[in-house]
DNA sequence: TTCGTATATATGAATATATGAATGTAGTAA
DNA sequence: TTACTACATTCATATATTCATATATACGAA
């Protein structure tokens, strides 16, 4: 079955252009809308240049879109429910362990935060 | 805000194990029911050491549960609807290129054999 | 043009991950 | 016990990622 070799090759190219902690995070802060590198670099406390590496990572592979105005480089999700998408796999972490351990609760209060898109 | 920090690399940490390609196989193939290793190594094409140690990864993270039964160790994973929310990822590739591609339509496809769980 | 701000890219050292060969262990049958 | 089958682990090597520093580019204002 090369068909299915090929596709889980490509998939898991995506998925480890998003297995980060600075792309997850990055992912999810677009999720609640466009935001400009400054923006990124504020929310995440990473250094710029890092910020700017991760978000050529999430290009490469069309999961994000940039827009120039002004100054300023805005991102934003090609898809909007990636984000999403990445919440509900959020779940994974609160079973994981079962019974509400600290990393669990976190996992839930983490999916609320996220989870409300703001206007 | 720290609480995101910790959420965003242990989901990292969680999709790092997930992507890779056989593993992606794995977890499709495990959708489908209970396999134990041989099996799996057969329907991957995989060097059974290789697989072990793709299991081995899985079970780290408990995204897999094994049984031992006779000769044989059966794999099933913890949470059926992981498989399913792999496939939704899927969705990435067959909109990454927009139009049609080849690649697009492979993974429509295997999204289709996928998704069909036998009895 | 020059200056300042915003963003991107290049380099290199440290670290992490993957691969394949060899070996180890657990259970079954005789 | 021995031999066989099924599976797991270890280790060495190869390869890839990551982060920080330094440098480059793109644009607006003056």
């Amino acid at each position: 079955m090369p068909e299915r070799n090929i596709v889980a090759k490509e998939l898991a190219e995506i998925l480890s252009v998003i297995s980060h902690p600075a792309r997850v995070r990055i992912i999810e802060e677009l999720g609640q809308g466009e935001k400009d590198v400054s923006e990124l670099v504020e929310l995440t406390g990473l250094h710029q240049p890092t910020v700017s590496q991760h978000l050529a990572a999430l290009r490469s592979r069309r999961l994000v879109h940039d827009r120039r105005e002004g100054r300023g480089v805005y991102y934003s999700l090609s898809q909007l429910w990636l984000a999403d998408w990445l919440l509900d796999g959020l779940k994974l972490i609160e079973s994981e362990d079962l019974n509400g351990s600290e990393l669990a609760k976190a996992a839930k209060k983490a999916r609320r935060l996220w989870s409300v898109r703001k206007k």
